[in-house]
DNA sequence: CACGCAAGCTTGTATATACAAGTTAAATAA
DNA sequence: TTATTTAACTTGTATATACAAGCTTGCGTG
């Protein structure tokens, strides 16, 4: 199961942009350009430019063409980091307490986010991560089975599951949808924190070239968590 | 000027799920349907559909079909766009009612923040913005008035203090940071939501080339908005 | 040398078509 | 009646083609 090819592009794109081949504002191969070093119709190069402006990578004008856009991020988010090396930078301990490690069947909507057939199994971990005995993020875990079908067989205490799925399947792509939430009754229980607190909460779905790899739900409490991006335009 | 018949299509989906004719998770019709519907192509009607879906109103799954989504406000982590922009290209209306606007003298704090002398006199503007009359974020800035002269004398009914900061100090650099935090009850009233619930808040520093330009404070209801973004490697 | 126009190139919208892969509904067989 | 198979439908990827609109470059003329 390869790439299709308007990602293939993109990601070629991508590199050309992170290794420096192509700086701010330079001037990116055309459509018809793209289409003949790729050997693909127009359609799918342009497939690939009109994703990657839609994401704010690149800008389009209409006869002058498509180039590197001005903005780059330096956000802790686009690095998607491990939490254990987060808190050990922090120069604090990072430990964690595995609740449940298990196959699952899925529901219609989560057969969706990993894109397999519904009631396909697949693995459910439930961690909660601690900074110096101090519990700081629920991390529950959707991975795809038929990508990382050893992902149940880990032991989690000596290794984070980000860290895992790092070696055995590289991160190509990923969301974030950033939420705040009220805790639950058992999420305060577990955070060891007073009703009613609000919580930060980050889904985020991963891909390798593969495909989908993992959802991971990640639920931190309001006062001992937050993100941070710095932007430079 | 006519809208190309792909965003017709768009505007058309998005007031059916406004007006409550597809309400959450209902089934919307097909690229076929809305081909024939529309006399247009099938890939037009797809590019509907799919750019909807890249906007996080529908949910797609093959052969099984489009679905509406859970609904909620988000916006870009790796972008600052205007609030009235998004709100519209949601399709829907902007509006918001000041609240404050006024000259304060900064504390230590604020001063540090804005990069000016303690005891400056900054602009503080607060207004409430609603998407289709529901209050999504309450935006509390302090400017500096020494690089922005004249915010004070806008008139924020017709133009967002975004519209017009980036106008007059054009955006080079930007920091955030999110986090979730427990509804005073001042704010649930003016969300008109019931406490306790759950915000979401980003504190935005922005700069241009001559400096700091403001600090914001963006809070927003958690089940009415939720940040995005979509990175590729 | 400067300006204007034409040609070439590039993006933007749209259509028709084809095949792959997955889900759901209908038909058939046990 | 239930289970299995087949057909129909739906989304996903890809190609070829056409025309519109805008930008850039090159050429010709003053």
């Amino acid at each position: 199961m390869t790439l299709p090819k308007f990602s293939q592009i993109k990601q070629h794109i991508c590199q050309q942009i992170e290794v420096g081949a192509w700086p701010q504002h330079s001037k990116v191969p055309s459509e018809n350009e793209l289409a003949g070093q790729f050997s693909v119709s127009r359609m799918t190069a342009r497939r690939a430019l009109q994703e990657l402006t839609e994401q704010g990578l690149l800008v389009r004008s209409q006869g002058a063409g498509t180039f590197v856009a001005t903005f780059k991020s330096q956000s802790s988010l686009l690095e998607i980091k491990n939490i254990a090396e987060e808190i050990s930078e922090r120069g604090h301990q990072h430990s964690s307490v595995l609740h449940q490690l298990k196959t699952i069947n899925v529901d219609a909507e989560m057969a969706i986010l990993l894109n397999v057939k519904q009631d396909t199994q697949v693995f459910y971990s439930e961690i909660l991560h601690f900074e110096n005995d101090q519990a700081i993020q629920l991390e529950q875990r959707f991975v795809n089975s038929v990508l990382v079908p050893e992902y149940n067989q880990q032991d989690f205490s000596v290794i984070t599951p980000h860290e895992y799925l790092s070696m055995v399947a590289p991160l190509t792509e990923a969301t974030h949808e950033v939420e705040a939430i009220l805790a639950s009754a058992e999420l305060a229980i577990q955070f060891g924190i007073k009703a009613p607190t609000a919580c930060l909460q980050v889904k985020r779905r991963t891909w390798s070239s593969q495909g989908v790899v993992s959802f991971a739900i990640l639920t931190s409490p309001g006062d001992k968590y937050r993100l941070g991006s710095h932007l430079v335009f």
